[in-house]
RNA sequence: GGCCCGUUGGUCAAGCGGUUAAGACGGCGGCCUCUCACGCCGCAAACAUGGGUUCGAUUCCCGUACGGGUCACCA
């Protein structure tokens, strides 16, 4: 068989070689030592995954913290699945996590030398070579019908046989260039298959950088190379794009680790230098005590939407992925409190081999930690925009007043022990009700005080209320009151004396006035939230709470 | 079913032949305190299982169980 004059019957349109691919149109990249070159590839689905955060975030922090690139290729070779805008429903969700590319088709237009980044614009290259594997007799054309594959794998299963394209069931693998060029001819459809080089009974070795050595069975199928309509699959996509765009790590979801044998194979025949392999496990979800990966279907917290619903801060969602992936960054945090999240020095190796069960309680505590953080400023600006999204009368509140907003948030912020009560921008709401008029009856509670003694109480309060005490003051007046309504004006007092010598404490007087003027039994510094809302409001409160006893 | 991977407290996890088996989240108790929160202190809670190898196994090897993944002209 002239393999050259097949290659040339199968691929008369290819004129820029596979070699020229290689050499002048995609140079080796000039990177400093130890750069890596990574990449997040989906397919436009419109759906952002949080495992694709996942990945992306680690494919994005190898990249940029060893001075590296990070590219985005669309692997849209499947027509049937592509959904409209799914590219860009993608981008914008992991822009929206603060990870952004170096290369490919990006919002502003394409970047890098590369491109095409998007496999449908790189049919030709796939093309020239596949070309050059049919000159080296590595693939070949193949003319079975769907009918006759079912056939195939109903034999093999009869034979209890390696299911797929391979040996004895591969019939196309030696027909002769006359029955190719008749079959073409008869305009017959076809795909074009890897000749595969292997073995049975052959096995490889890899190491993968996050589950260590992996021993498999060498691949021995031909696999298809080009569908029928001229588009590569996954696999010859993968070694083709991969190579010529510089990859240096591939690191992608672990239910690949089955088809490594594959790609190892493909980049060898194409004589091109394999990437290194990271496995990253998938997160999981527990139901009915067992785990299963998270669902898009099953599970809303799979989608990323469901965090910008919530309003969880993007660096939040960040930092719990970041804990799940290497445990050491917790430790690291703690220790740099100040820090961006991308000084921590990630390390693919010290990944976790298994998945990890998603774990919303977590997510919280790591992201009241990072708000806690935030100045009242930021608190305020980023709770403001995702109000004006998600919660429009939250949003008329919010942003009325500017100035008064941001001083809610500050109160009890910025000094050593910052309150850790918001874990998302859906929780300032029921945070900050009472200091709105038309929010102030959200989460009221009762006081189970006596209504008379409460009376009381306020009536002694109101005497004394000075709206310019500062809070010493403030306080020291609580006290005064107390021997007056047969209160302790400490609370030690009130514990070390006999049962029934007093009627509460200081701590009881205050709780009066807390929810007089809040509605709330719990609230942060009484004495800031009055000072905030004005001697006019908290004297109207009062007074109307007297009325309401 | 074949092949691959995994299994340390409820969860995330350190550990890499000798440890009182870290730490974090959550839970519980306490201290601090005008309440809450923060912070601090403490408690409960784990090496799936059976064989080896070894003076000694959570750590190494084999089997079993369980869990996950994968076997397309999908990625």
């Amino acid at each position: 068989m002239d393999n050259m004059k097949l290659a040339e019957l199968l691929f008369p349109h290819i004129k820029i070689t596979a070699e020229q691919y290689r050499n002048e149109v995609f140079p080796h990249r000039q990177l400093p030592e130890g750069a890596m070159v990574t990449r997040f590839a989906p397919s436009p689905t419109g759906f952002l995954h949080i495992g694709g955060v996942f990945t992306s975030l680690v494919n994005e922090r190898c990249a940029h913290q060893s001075g590296g690139v990070f590219l985005l290729r669309i692997e849209d070779t499947d027509k049937k699945r592509e959904h409209e805008g799914g590219i860009s429903a993608i981008m914008s969700g992991l822009e929206g996590f603060g990870i952004t590319f170096d290369e490919g088709e990006l919002p502003g237009g394409e970047k890098g030398s590369y491109g095409p980044y998007t496999q449908s614009r790189r049919g030709l290259i796939y093309q020239a070579f596949c070309k050059e594997l049919v000159e080296k007799g590595l693939a070949y054309p193949c003319f079975c019908t769907e009918e006759e594959l079912d056939e195939i794998r109903k034999r093999q299963e009869r034979d209890k046989a390696l299911p797929g394209y391979h040996g004895e069931y591969a019939k196309c693998r030696n027909l002769s260039y006359e029955q190719i060029e008749e079959n073409i001819k008869a305009g017959k459809s076809y795909v074009m298959r890897l000749r595969s080089p292997g073995k049975p009974g052959g096995r490889i070795k890899y190491k993968d950088v996050i589950k260590g050595q992996i021993e498999m069975d060498e691949n021995i199928v031909d696999i298809v190379l080009l569908k029928s309509d001229g588009i590569p699959t996954y696999h010859f996509a993968h070694a083709v794009d991969d190579s010529l765009m510089g990859t240096t790590h591939v690191i992608r979801g672990d239910e690949w680790v089955p088809s490594v044998n594959i790609h190892l194979q493909l980049f060898h025949v194409l004589g091109m230098k394999p990437p290194k392999y990271a496995h990253v496990p998938p997160i999981m979800k527990e139901e009915d005590g067992s785990k299963r990966k998270l669902s898009k279907r099953k599970d809303p917290e799979a989608a990323v939407s469901y965090f910008s619903e919530e309003g969880y801060p993007k660096e939040g969602v960040i930092e719990y992925l970041l804990t799940l992936a290497n445990s050491g960054y917790e430790d690291w945090r703690r220790a740099n409190r100040e820090l961006p999240y991308t000084d921590y020095k990630f390390r693919l190796d010290k990944m976790g081999q298994s998945g990890a069960l998603f774990d919303l309680k977590k997510l919280h505590s790591v992201s009241s930690e990072v708000i806690s953080r935030f100045t009242a400023q930021r608190v305020c600006d980023d709770a403001i925009a995702w109000a004006e999204k998600y919660d429009k009368e939250l949003y008329s509140c919010l942003a009325r007043d500017r100035e008064y907003t941001a001083k809610i948030f500050a109160i009890d912020r910025g000094g050593k022990k910052p309150r850790k009560d918001i874990a998302k921008w859906s929780d300032i709401r029921g945070y900050c009700a009472y200091f709105f008029d038309e929010l102030m009856h959200e989460g009221r509670e009762e006081l189970e005080m006596d209504a008379q003694l409460q009376k009381q109480v306020l009536g002694e309060y109101l005497k004394v209320y000075d709206p310019c005490d500062d809070k010493d003051t403030w306080f020291a007046k609580m006290k005064e009151i107390c021997p007056r309504l047969g209160f302790a004006p400490e609370v030690k007092e009130f514990k070390a004396a006999e049962p029934g010598t007093y009627k509460g404490h200081v701590g009881d007087v205050s709780a009066v006035v807390r929810a007089a003027i809040t509605g709330r039994k719990n609230t942060p510094d009484l004495h800031a939230i009055m000072n905030l809302l004005g001697s006019e409001k908290c004297i109207n409160r009062m007074n109307k709470y007297i009325e309401n006893l």
